[in-house]
DNA sequence: AATACGGGGAG
DNA sequence: CTCCCAGTATT
């Protein structure tokens, strides 16, 4: 026993492992090794905590137990599954990817890391979680956790934010990698990160690698690592029309269909029109909709704002009430698809929500604008 | 090497 | 408020 260059009688990856054996927690995608499951959680754990990922995770394996369900269902459905998780491009590319795996491995999620690395959505780091965790292949995965374990552990002043750090913490960690547990070896790292070697007050007092941490050793945990912090998120101020009417003497809102590229792609939302910061047009916002729908609005009346803060934009909202008069039938010769509307436009009620997949923020407008 | 891409929880 | 989270794709 002994690792190859420790002093220590156990080796970094020893003691972790022992901790790892004790105080892992119970979480759905560590019931198996089935890379399905494993690849799954990965990517709805990128860039987002466990405890929102764990119901979202039950709910998708239970809706699709394995790849070939993945690879038949709609989009639509997968996007149904995935709403308010956020990072939407990650749900059609597992789609897209699983839909590869089923084309080109024969539904085998590859154990190759060059094939693996090919599929859509499936990063450097996502491609050693998978390989190493459901088929004990010694590649690291070097999260934003792991990133701040290494650098406190090592005393690395390297930017976190910078892509090449994560290679260095990549070359670091291969030769510490114990053959006989690669995947318990990334689970364990991540879990140190995750519940010992915190951001911030790290609890090094119960951790099991402090006593040769060289950030501890200095006196530095707390400093580390480095990392640049991020841009504000630009501004955004928005006008947002609830419009509703009665058909067959069910209350129906207005729901577009955003662009299939960019933010919230292929997500519906409430119409909506960009203005300046002092003003809001609502007689624009009224053209809007009759111009772009062919609906002729009436009355208008204010609604709460909201705000909506994304990572790199933050939306300000102020929402009005439109009433379309019952005698309106919409049937402009241009439009098709339903009630007369082009494709992207809808007609829908509470009832039919579930068909739709909403961004947030839509969500508590229409749950507002319903219930008055 | 930067920026786009959601949403929420902790302090 | 600020930080940042089991990151990836695109530019």
């Amino acid at each position: 026993m002994g690792g190859q260059n420790e002093s220590m009688s156990d080796s970094f990856a020893e003691r972790l492992l022992a901790w790892f054996g004790e105080r892992k927690r119970d979480l759905p995608w560590r019931k198996n090794k089935n890379p399905y499951h494993v690849w799954v959680s990965e990517i709805m754990l990128q860039q987002t905590r466990v405890e929102t990922v764990i119901p979202y995770f039950e709910r998708f394996i239970a809706r699709f137990p394995t790849i070939h369900d993945l690879a038949e269902a709609p989009e639509a459905d997968v996007l149904k599954m995935w709403e308010g998780l956020g990072y939407y491009s990650r749900a059609r590319n597992l789609q897209a990817a699983v839909r590869e795996v089923q084309a080109s491995y024969g539904g085998v999620v590859p154990s190759d890391a060059v094939q693996i690395a090919t599929l859509k959505g499936v990063g450097p780091y996502t491609a050693g979680a998978i390989l190493s965790i459901a088929y004990d292949v010694p590649e690291p995965a070097v999260d934003g956790n792991v990133l701040r374990v290494m650098t406190r552990y090592k005393l690395l002043y390297d930017d976190i934010a910078k892509a090449k750090t994560r290679v260095r913490i990549e070359n670091i960690l291969r030769p510490l990698i114990p053959l006989q547990a690669p995947g318990d070896f990334t689970q364990a790292l991540m879990e140190l990160g995750s519940l010992v070697c915190v951001p911030k007050n790290p609890k090094c007092d119960i951790c099991p690698v402090a006593a040769d941490c060289e950030a501890k050793l200095a006196g530095v945990q707390s400093e580390l690592p480095v990392k640049t912090k991020a841009k504000q998120p630009r501004a955004e101020f928005r006008a947002v029309a609830f419009v509703q009417r009665m058909i067959g003497g069910e209350r129906k809102f207005l729901l577009r269909r955003r662009p299939e590229q960019g933010l919230l792609a292929g997500l519906w939302e409430c119409p909506h029109i960009e203005h300046d910061d002092t003003q809001t047009d609502i007689p624009l916002l009224s053209e809007h909709c009759a111009a772009e729908y062919g609906i002729p609005m009436q009355r208008s009346e204010r609604m709460p704002d909201f705000e909506h803060v994304f990572s790199h934009i933050h939306w300000h909202l102020r929402v009005y009430r439109f009433h379309v008069d019952d005698e309106f039938h919409g049937n402009d010769a241009k439009h098709v698809g339903v009630d007369g509307l082009p494709e992207h436009v809808r007609w829908v009620s509470v009832r039919e929500l579930g068909d739709y997949t909403l961004p947030l923020v839509f969500s508590k407008i229409i749950r507002q604008g319903v219930s008055v």
